[in-house]
DNA sequence: CTCATATATCTGAAATCGCGAATATATCCG
DNA sequence: CGGATATATTCGCGATTTCAGATATATGAG
C-alpha cells in the first residue's frame, strides 16, 4: 500500500461513496451497497474490485452473498487518511443518502459466519 | 473544500510530491519545486495552478518569484488528510530524493517578505 | 526601453478512466 | 439436473487528464 495506490483508489466518487459507508458499517455485501447507492451492480462490482486489488477492501464470501469490510491491516496512516475523508464527509447529501437508503433497505442479508462464534 | 476535490488535488505524483514537500518546508517557489523534482518549469507551474485552484496551497508573489504554500485555512480533515499521506510517503525513495535534492540546491531564493516584521 | 530571469498559459497528441450492455461464474434450492 | 439469486468480468466508446513544446506575461537590472 502506497498513498499514490490509496489516493488512486478513493478519488473515483462511488468507492469513496463505498468506503465511506464501510466507516460506519463493518461488512456490508455487494447488493447493500448497489441498493444505498442506487447503483447497478455491475458498476459496485468493478469498483469494489478495484478496492479489493489494491487492498483496501478485504471480501469474504458467505454462501451466495460477498461481504466486503476496510482490510484489517491497513497500514495506520492509510486508516488516519480515510478516516480523516469519512469526517470531510459528514453533511454531504450524497453520502448522508447513502446512509439513509442502507439502513431503509428492506430484507438486508444476514450476517451469518461474520462472526464463527456467534453460531 | 470537498473530500472529492481534494483526491483530485493530490492523486496525481507531481501534485503529491509537491504537497509532500510543503509538509517540512512552510513555503517554496516554483524554481525550488522544479529542481527537487527535477522536472520541466511549465510542468511544475501548471500542476501548482491545479492545486491552487483547489485550495490546496495559497500563493504569495515576491518580485520575481511566485511562493507557495499549503493553504492556511484548509478544513482541519483536509490537513489531516495531507498529514496522513506525509507519514505514507516517508520513505519512498522519490520523496526522500525530492528532499535530498532541495536541500542540495544552490543558490535557492530568499524568503525577504515573507515575514512582513522581519524587514 | 532592452535584456535576463521567473512564472504562466496555450495547443494538439497520447494515455487513462469510467460507463453501459452483454455475458460469465458461483451458490442455493427443489 | 435446472432455475433463481448474487456476484464478477469483458468490451468498445466517450470523457477526462497529462504531457511536451511553444509561447506569453511579469518583474528587476541597467
Amino acid at each position: 500500500m502506497t498513498p499514490e495506490i490509496l489516493l488512486k483508489s478513493l478519488v473515483d466518487e462511488t468507492r469513496l461513496r463505498c468506503v465511506s459507508l464501510l466507516l460506519a458499517e463493518n461488512e456490508l455485501c455487494v447488493c447493500e451497497f448497489g441498493y444505498a447507492l442506487g447503483e447497478v451492480q455491475p458498476k459496485i462490482s468493478r469498483h469494489l474490485a478495484t478496492l479489493r486489488e489494491s487492498h483496501v477492501v478485504l471480501d469474504r464470501r458467505a454462501g451466495q452473498w460477498v461481504y466486503y469490510r476496510l482490510h484489517p491491516e491497513l497500514p495506520p496512516w492509510a486508516l488516519a487518511v480515510i478516516r480523516a475523508l469519512g469526517e470531510g464527509v459528514e453533511g454531504s447529501p450524497v453520502h448522508m443518502g447513502d446512509r439513509e437508503r442502507l439502513h431503509a433497505m428492506p430484507d438486508r442479508p444476514g450476517r451469518c459466519g461474520g462472526n464463527l462464534f456467534a453460531i
